[in-house]
DNA sequence: TGAAAAACTTGATAGGTATCAATTTTCTTT
DNA sequence: AAAGAAAATTGATACCTATCAAGTTTTTCA
C-alpha cells in the first residue's frame, strides 16, 4: 500500500504541498489493524488518522455500559484533544473492520504545528465541525422516543450519503448504543417503520421509502 | 465599569501583554444585558465573551423542545465555531441574570488570530476542553435513569465548586432539560434523594450530605 | 465446510417517566 | 406591598422501553 496514503487523505494535511506532505508522512507510523482491534485507549496521547475502514469511538460509563460517540471514516482523525491538554479517561477507539491507520505522536504533531501554522487554522475549522456534531448528538439523545431518534438518524444518513439506499456502517448493537437504546428495542422500531412502509431493510441494507413519513415522526413529537 | 474587563477576564486573552489586551479590547463591543435577554441566535457570526453573570446556551429541536447545552460562566466565551465555518442553525444564548458581555465580530477576530498566533493555540486548548465536556454530556444523557443523571450532575458540581453546599445556577425547569427530563420528574427525584438523606435542599440551595450514597446510585446501575 | 460464537429477533413483563391537571410557592413588576 | 405571572410541586395515569428469556439467523474461524 502506498506509504503516503494517510497524509494525502486527510483534509487536515492534503491542502499542503506534496513536498510538505511527504515530510509529514515520515512522522506517521503506519499500521494495519484487524476488525475488532483496539486502536487507542484512555491515556494515549497520539493522533490517529484513518486511511481506510471505519473506526468506532466510544466511551464506557462508570458501570461499564458502552456509549458510541462517533464513527470516524477514512480521512478523519481522532485524539487531537489529548494533544492540547485535555485528558481522556474514558474514550476508546476500535476497528469496525480491517483498516489502515496512521499515528503521529504528540511531540511530532506539536512540531508540525509550529512549522506549518496553516495547520492550526485547519484544525480549528475541523474542530468547529466536530463540535457541531457533538451538539447535535446531545439534542439527539435528549429526544425521549427511540422512534424519533431512529428517524432522525436515518434521515441524517440520507443527507450525508445523498441517496435513499445505503448500508448501515454499524452493527445493530452498536447503532442501539448510539441511539441510546437496546438492540431489542431497536429491532422492534425498525420493524414498525417497515410495517408503516417508511423503509425497507435487509440486514444492514436500508432503503428509505417515505422520507416525509419519517419527518412526520420527528415533528409530531410536539 | 472598567472597559477592559472582558479581555482581561478570559483565559483566551489574559495571557497576553497588557498592551495587546488593550488593543483587543478596542475591538470588543461591550454590552449590559438583562435577565432573560437573548444574547445570540442561529446565524450570528460573532464571538460572545461573558464578563459577569451566567449565560445559558441551548438549542431547540425541530419540535420546539429546548435542550440546554451548557452554562457559560464569566471568563468563558461562545460562538467560536461559527468563526471557523461551522454554521449554527439551532443554538441560542440567553442571559440567566443581568450580565455584562462583549462581542467581537468575525472579521476582527480573524485579524486577531493572524496578529497573535499564540491565540490559535489557546483556542485549540480551550476547544479540547469543551469537546471533553460535550462528550461527557453524551455519556450523561445516555444514562437511562433520571436518578442516575441527577446524581452524576450533583457530584460533578461539588467537584467543580469544591464544596458540598452550593447554589444551583439554573432553574429547575432548565436543569430538567439539561438532564433530559421534565420539571415534574426532577422535582420528584430531588424529593427522593432528600428522603434518603443524601442531600438537603431549599429552593436552589443544595447541600450534599452523603456523597457515597450518590456514588452508589451511579454504580449500582449495573 | 461445519461447528461454535456472536448478533439479531421475538415475546412477555415490570417499572420508570412523560403527560395532564390542579395546587402551592416563588418571583416579577408596577 | 399587592397582583399577576411564572415556576415548582403533587397526584393520577398511560405508555414506552429496559430487561429477561428463548429462539433464530448470521458471522467467525478452525
Amino acid at each position: 500500500m502506498s506509504e503516503h496514503i494517510c497524509v494525502s487523505l486527510v483534509p487536515l494535511f492534503n491542502h499542503l504541498d506534496m513536498k510538505d506532505q511527504k515530510v509529514i508522512n515520515t512522522l506517521a507510523r503506519h499500521k494495519d489493524v484487524t476488525k475488532g482491534e483496539r486502536i487507542f485507549s484512555p491515556g494515549d496521547e497520539k493522533l490517529v488518522i484513518v486511511a481506510s475502514g471505519n473506526m468506532k469511538v466510544y466511551q464506557l460509563s462508570v458501570n461499564g455500559k458502552e456509549q458510541l460517540l462517533r464513527v470516524v471514516e477514512p480521512g478523519g482523525y481522532e485524539g487531537e484533544n489529548q494533544l492540547f491538554g485535555a485528558t481522556n479517561d474514558s474514550v476508546f477507539g476500535e476497528a469496525l473492520e480491517n483498516m489502515e491507520i496512521c499515528f503521529i505522536n504528540k511531540e511530532d504533531f506539536r512540531k508540525l504545528l509550529l512549522e506549518y501554522p496553516q495547520l492550526t487554522l485547519k484544525l480549528l475549522e475541523i474542530n468547529a465541525q466536530k463540535s457541531l456534531v457533538l451538539e447535535q448528538q446531545a439534542r439527539f439523545l435528549s429526544m425521549e422516543k427511540v422512534e424519533e431518534r431512529l428517524a432522525t438518524y436515518l434521515l441524517d444518513v440520507t443527507k450525508v450519503v445523498g441517496t435513499t439506499k445505503y448500508t448501515l456502517p454499524l452493527k445493530m448493537k452498536e447503532l442501539a448504543t448510539f441511539l441510546g437504546t437496546t438492540p431489542e428495542t431497536l429491532s422492534r422500531k425498525f420493524k414498525q417503520l417497515e410495517s408503516k412502509m417508511y423503509l425497507r431493510r435487509q440486514q444492514k441494507q436500508v432503503e428509505i421509502l417515505d422520507r416525509e413519513g419519517l419527518e412526520r415522526i420527528i415533528s409530531n413529537m410536539r
